[in-house]
DNA sequence: GTGGTTGCAAATGATTTGCAGTCCC
DNA sequence: GGGACTGCAAATCATTTGCAACCAC
């Protein structure tokens, strides 16, 4: 299975419409939607959500698990694949790009959008915004008919260091 | 697995032979990658070959062995899965994206490089290119330092059609 | 109460890999 | 002739799911 959408009321996508999400804590963000479909409100979740708020970085399912039961919550793996299906779907998490190893995400709430590079050889992922970039974009669906909802750019190469300790064949 | 340096991104791959390559027929190109690893050109490889450039659209490597094998090819899906991975590192095969249901592939030979443009609702995929957008990535690499070797970028949305057919909430 | 949750273990599904028999160079 | 290849089946691995005990509302 994959791109779920959720069942709103009246919720147009949360990364559309800034304003008033802004404004709420990401704890009540969550709370809401949740609500909104009739979920519940579990201490794993919270814990899940605060992890993920409080790693500044980009993650994995797994890595996330390992920190949250390393700080003694008690969560299980399936829970936290779970919740970040929620979370998601809440708006509070973006996924960033899939490899062999899975999906790696990272947390939205208080983030521009933002654009992606990504060493190849120690894994680094470094970012940058454009309007321009998104103007561009813009103009190449509106030629299409195509109405854009989300979108990512990923730029795969060499961070300065590591560029640096590549010998080139 | 290794990360391999595909030949695409604003210079020409400096390491992978360019020159004289793009002159060459597909079979050629891939029979000197070979060579030069000193792997063989086996009827099974020219098989998986034929059909990638044959398929003019995007495919995974599921459906690929499926198509193979219907028409006769007698090529086990673990082949199937090798050969794409040499046809990648050789440059005549680029991973479009990921999802849940895996990598999804389109031959490089004779194309120019381009973005995509992905319907959430049929899957059908719009391509585009813009030169201005390169610009912006190699100027964001270089104020970072990063050097490029490819990129992509997805977005993610509704086509014409499904569009029109999608009750907006 | 009771419908949504959770942990656990088993199930998935795409992709990879160990082997033994084959086949290019 | 020997190292590379191939098919097959077993192995991986991240992620999902069935189920019975639990818990939020």
């Amino acid at each position: 299975m994959a791109e779920r959408s959720l069942p709103r009321t009246a919720a147009p996508a949360p990364h559309l419409r800034a304003e008033k999400g802004e404004r709420q804590t990401p704890e009540a963000i969550l709370r809401q939607a949740l609500k909104r479909r009739r979920l519940k409100y579990t201490a794993e979740r919270q814990a899940v959500l605060r992890e993920v708020l409080d790693t500044h970085a980009h993650f994995d399912a797994r890595q996330l698990g390992r920190l949250l039961r390393k700080r003694g919550a008690r969560v299980s793996q399936a829970t936290v694949y779970r919740t970040l299906t929620v979370l998601r779907e809440a708006g509070l998490l973006r996924e960033v790009f899939r490899d062999a190893q899975g999906s790696h995400f990272e947390h939205v709430y208080g983030h521009e959008h933002h654009e992606h590079l990504i060493c190849l050889r120690c894994g680094k992922v470094l970012e940058f915004q454009s309007a321009r970039l998104e103007e561009i974009q813009d103009e190449a669906c509106r030629a299409r008919g195509f109405r854009p909802l989300r979108h990512q750019l990923q730029v795969f190469g060499y961070c300065e260091e590591c560029d640096a300790r590549t010998i080139d064949d």
